[in-house]
DNA sequence: TATTGTTATACTCTATAACTATA
DNA sequence: TATAGTTATAGAGTATAACAATA
């Protein structure tokens, strides 16, 4: 009854786990496809010295100058203290300036650097190409069916009920 | 000069952000989207105090009795050290046992008690229904495009150059 | 020598309460 | 009183090195 059966691999590992219930949810897939292309992500912005956040955040300023922190808070769906942080780097690292609105001395208006703007160019170049590659198997037709279906996604949670 | 302007609204947060060049990456549109699901998912699985790792190891465990943790770890790309509180509270919970395999006796074969089946069922349901609700505004088509594209982009990580 | 599970540790991201300075 | 930014803190998730027991 607990007579081990004969195997001829040395892999005990050989019998593949099975994932047949959670592949068929949407969210277990995107959770894994994300995954990768964050991953991809994060190592290709590596050498940029940025992250995700920061990169996002660098992204928003460039195209947004003047913006405010709680702004830019509200655009990445990040808590305003988490965005403290990432502003620190981004003013430390000179790539944008952080200056008191004179109409409201509560608040920063966030601007990027040339330094700033350079690196923005550089980033979303790398991703591009990064990003490119990596669906490359997908035609046009899927990649705008998975915009599309993201952008449901997202609206789903608010309008729960119109 | 540095007179303020009069402002009808309350509001100076009126102006809104333009995330133009982010919104063009699948990328980017999948982190929104899969924070919305991840959330939801969240909420769904708090009242049966479960948290996203722990519910993936129970339903795997319970679909492939006397896995190892190892077999677990790679299945759910996580680290082994990272597995191990995992399986360490749904021990505690008694929704597993861990039993020594006789074969190899360093290693652990992972079981799920009825206990943890029935949470299994009662979770899995809340999941479908929840899923189905988020989706309800993409038709059929568009979650097989979108669950075929996330295996494509699941593939595109390791077979880099097949 | 290699593998399973473990401990310790560290870094990132996230979330909340409470403070300050302005409005 | 309310808001913008900040500080402190705590919880998750993730990643690596090093160890004991076993193979």
């Amino acid at each position: 009854m607990k007579k081990v059966a004969p195997r001829s691999g040395p892999r005990p590992a050989a019998v593949s786990v099975s994932d047949a219930t959670l592949r068929s949810f949407v969210g277990y897939q995107m959770k894994r496809a994300f995954n990768v292309i964050q991953s991809d992500l994060v190592k290709t912005l590596k050498p940029f010295d940025l992250r995700m956040l920061t990169y996002t955040a660098l992204v928003l300023i460039v195209d947004n100058p003047g913006l405010r922190q709680s702004q830019l808070a509200e655009a990445m769906d990040v808590e305003r203290p988490n965005m403290v942080v990432i502003i620190d780097e981004l003013e430390r690292r000179e790539l944008i300036t952080r200056d008191r609105v004179q109409t409201d001395r509560r608040a920063y208006a966030l601007k990027a650097t040339l330094k700033g703007r350079r690196l923005y160019e550089k980033a979303i170049a790398a991703v591009t190409a990064h990003e490119a590659d990596l669906l490359r198997d997908l035609d046009e037709d899927a990649r705008t069916t998975i915009l599309a279906a993201m952008k449901v996604i997202q609206k789903a949670k608010k309008g729960d009920q119109s």
